[in-house]
DNA sequence: TTGAAAGCGTTACCAC
DNA sequence: GTGGTAACGCTTTCAA
């Protein structure tokens, strides 16, 4: 450690230009080892070399047009010929802002969230933007990122995925002067994009009922849970108002909640085919569930959709080839949308529609069909 | 431009502390609006406030044991108090070190890049590093971005996904001091993880020549490409290589190319199979081709695998559903492994397999078959 | 149109 | 142990 910082000042210091690199051995030769200073030119040795002050190179760097045509391309041949390129760091320091845009977002690694994240970076394509991808995968981390985020520093905004705020972290990223935009998540004091999970949930329901379906059950995530997500029990809300609206009754024992993910959601549904009356349909709470269900069916011996009609909801990647019915929701779109929310802001304008709700959509594929008498 | 500029310096300017907010109206609700300064504390501000100098914050804050235990707590409790964060920038530009690791991936939208990068998340996830990502989605982009990250500012050292890299182009990131890891494409003077794509390939046509098949094809990427890209071609190599040791000839019009996309490989497909002596077998150079492969298949009425067996490559998440017969190779893992690579070196410790070929898996499912005669 | 100098918020060195 | 101060590499006044 000690030897490293020692390393980095050497690499800092900006005395003397020479730079020489050694392979020591093969044990060392992919680390960089340097005797003297590293080349890396600064905006003082434009200047100096230019012959003009720092103050001219930094006008010439930002185009400000009150440089002389003449003094200007000199200071560019130089940059060229010193290959330099301004520290994005000390730029960011002096200005007060990075041209970082950061995503906070859990479980990185389920396909509905690297959708969205798509959208997110199509939209900062064309903006001068970086993407700073910050993973959530436990409550803790949340909690440490809105403490060390809350700085103007790590990022000029941030697009949070999922995540529901409170007040008081709200306020406090206000405070931080940090444009925020939400998706799949809302607040009335931020822009956000969402959809209206519980109007899904009543759209699966239906088109179960519509199928002459009577003993449907539900697999979703806990109720509860240390996030705070609540896309789920919305659902699964919306879900019970159909049903309880068609006069159908779901017994308590028809409600499997567990943790988002295959493997519970095959569990579950092992455990709801082994019940005495057992569903003739199912409605997970998301695809990467229904794929769970679907698995536990055919291990169970089950046909899909002769034997059990399954309904997800998202519409990932996967569902055309699995041929899953589903809720369809704009993933892309929404990470698009939320990205374009937080650069509006950044640039200073206001968004057109700062609270968007995204259309829901029922996809009809093969593993639902009507009730077998 | 103007207006945000002076917003921005406010927010800089560290004089009085009292700060404002107000919603003006709806329309700028979502904006920061200030009268005066931003309370965003800084280590001159706990300094003074605890009666310290700013180097005992500081080296609290590094916890550095030359502090008395009497100082530390109240230097620490000031800190709590104000809600300080160090900035991440000005430690940056301090230190020379960021903590920072950028990737550099064309195409993030592929799910092979996807998974890669779900490795990589997972790796970085124990360090204290942040991940900066960098599509790459054209080859001036890819130009411009070996040039303006070739600083040791905007991470601390670069993983860079599929990109082949020229000498020039190493021996400059070498010369700014940033070290490099590479995934899925090699270089002498880097540590890499990759796969034996040629390998790869005749893994592929030996599995359809054990099926009996005889008429085989092949739907790839252009072999020259703006990229580099050499696995396409490596793969078809070793496809080739494997169909002339067993004395098996492959017409030229049997090898189709086009760009790395399902619809493309659609339409090739469609070509081959108008051809007067269909092939009964394709290798499809991913398993995003193959997709193509088998949807256009499917539209010409075939039936797979009894009319035509198709083999892809890499097994990507949808492959399993979709039954698809493949060549797996550890994308998740390549990540994970590439990211230590980098973590490696960073810290100091030398990779113990700087070099890694990660092995390569015949997968066999449901879309192919022997050749019925 | 330009140069000099004062920030930006840290770290690290040098005294005491 | 601790305080001051010079970096780090830029931007932005303020004069000239």
């Amino acid at each position: 450690m000690k030897r490293f910082q020692y390393r980095t000042k050497l690499i800092a210091k900006p005395l003397d230009k020479t730079c020489a690199i050694r392979y020591t051995s093969f044990w060392n030769r992919f680390h960089i080892e340097e005797d003297r200073e590293t080349a890396m030119a600064t905006i003082a040795d434009i200047a100096a070399k230019a012959g003009v002050g720092v103050g001219t190179v930094s006008r010439v760097l930002n185009n400000n047009p009150a440089v002389s045509e003449k003094t200007r391309s000199r200071v560019l041949a130089v940059m060229h010929e010193l290959d330099y390129h301004p520290s994005h760091l000390a730029q960011g320091l002096s200005r007060g802002r990075t041209f970082t845009v950061g995503v906070i977002a859990p479980f990185f690694t389920h396909p509905s969230v690297v959708e969205r994240l798509r959208g997110i970076v199509e939209s900062l394509r064309v903006s001068q933007y970086d993407l700073v991808l910050f993973n959530v995968d436990s409550p803790a981390q949340r909690a440490e990122y809105f403490q060390t985020l809350m700085r103007r520093d790590r990022a000029d905004g941030f697009i949070i995925i999922s995540l529901p705020m409170q007040d008081d972290e709200v306020a406090r990223f206000r405070h931080a002067a940090i444009p925020l935009a939400l998706i799949d998540v809302a607040h009335t004091d931020l822009p956000y994009v969402i959809i209206d999970n519980i109007a899904g949930g009543r759209m699966a329901a239906q088109h179960l009922l519509d199928l002459g379906h009577r003993r449907i059950a539900f697999v979703g995530d806990h109720h509860r849970n240390a996030y705070g997500f609540t896309a789920s029990r919305d659902r699964c809300q919306g879900f019970l108002d159909a049903l309880t609206a068609a006069g159908v009754a779901t017994p308590a024992t028809y409600r499997k909640e567990g943790q988002h993910d295959r493997h519970i959601a095959h569990r579950l549904t092992t455990e709801l085919l082994a019940l005495p009356e057992r569903p003739t349909a199912i409605f997970a709470a998301s695809d990467t569930q229904a794929l769970g269900v679907i698995e536990a069916a055919q291990a169970a011996g089950l046909t899909i959709p002769g034997d059990l009609s399954v309904i997800g909801f998202d519409d990932i990647e996967v569902a055309p080839y699995v041929g899953l019915t589903t809720i369809r929701q704009p993933l892309y779109q929404s990470g698009a949308r939320g990205a374009t929310l937080l650069l509006d802001v950044l640039s200073d304008a206001t968004p057109d529609v700062p609270h968007e709700v995204l259309p829901l959509e029922l996809v009809v594929r093969r593993t639902t069909s009507p009730l077998a008498h």
